[in-house]
DNA sequence: TTTATTGCAAATCCTTTGCAGTTAC
DNA sequence: GTAACTGCAAAGGATTTGCAATAAA
């Protein structure tokens, strides 16, 4: 578990919004699937608990977790949001086009690229969360 | 016009499609267009000349040039798929989350990092066409 | 002539919203 | 007790699809 119950709870109160069972699931859900969850596979793990989260709460509690920063989205491939519980230190991801398979990569590979467009561009990236596509190392091998 | 005429045309007539005004004009309306294009926006280009092209083909006109390599369609920010015209040169994009500028970088910066996470990763990256975001340098002196 | 393509309207899908009831604080 | 939150059902918007008419080859 990424997310620190205690910490969370309180800095929700503290800005004057609720702690529900449905909030705390919805966070627990995008928390233990580890990686990128789209919001049907959200719902999906949901289904089975109880309380019941209905879709348009779903929805409204994905938004406003992004907005809390205890989730972040990103855009897929394939025009799909996908939701990742928000950590601290910026990390990247390597998503295998044909398996799905995902690699987490530090952040100091792209941290140099970000250098090198910010002197030459001026241009300061927003290198938090960055996602690239390609093949795995196996995909990539029965390619050929 | 970064599109060559004869050949495409020619290409598609190979391949058994028929080359319709519509498909011309789509084709035209996105290379035209420069940057990046939404449907609306290529729809906005396409209203004021003659014939007219439906909604409903627009649609099915774009996902066929990105079929057929004609296009590349790429997600935008906010979750938009935008559509370019296709290039020989794999190229990439800055974006400005601010003003909205884009900046085009070419290869060689990209190529690098690319390079690194093949060797510690064995993943071959999918470089051809990146969209990077952040603040460009007017709008990162503002934020200060 | 043949059949791929188009336009229309309806269908479908995804997401948001109004509102009455509920519940966290 | 009070106002933030939820669920429902309806609304809204974007995209897809069936089908008859059209037109590219």
């Amino acid at each position: 578990m990424s997310h620190n119950e205690r910490d969370y709870a309180r800095m929700l109160r503290e800005r004057g919004y609720r702690v529900t069972p449905q909030r705390r699931m919805v966070l627990d859900a995008v928390c233990e699937g580890g990686g990128h969850l789209t919001l049907e596979e959200v719902h999906a793990r949901l289904e089975q608990k109880e309380p019941p989260v209905s879709l348009a709460t779903l929805y409204r509690a994905l938004d406003f977790l992004v907005d809390q920063h205890l989730v972040v989205a990103a855009q897929r491939a394939d025009g799909k949001t996908v939701y990742e519980i928000a950590r601290l230190a910026p990390h990247h991801h390597l998503i295998c086009q044909v398996c799905g398979a995902e690699v987490e990569i530090d952040h100091a590979e792209v941290g140099r690229l970000c250098d090198r467009i910010q002197d030459q561009y001026g241009f300061s990236l927003d290198c938090d969360h960055l996602t690239l596509r390609g093949l795995c190392r196996e995909c990539a091998r029965q390619a050929d």
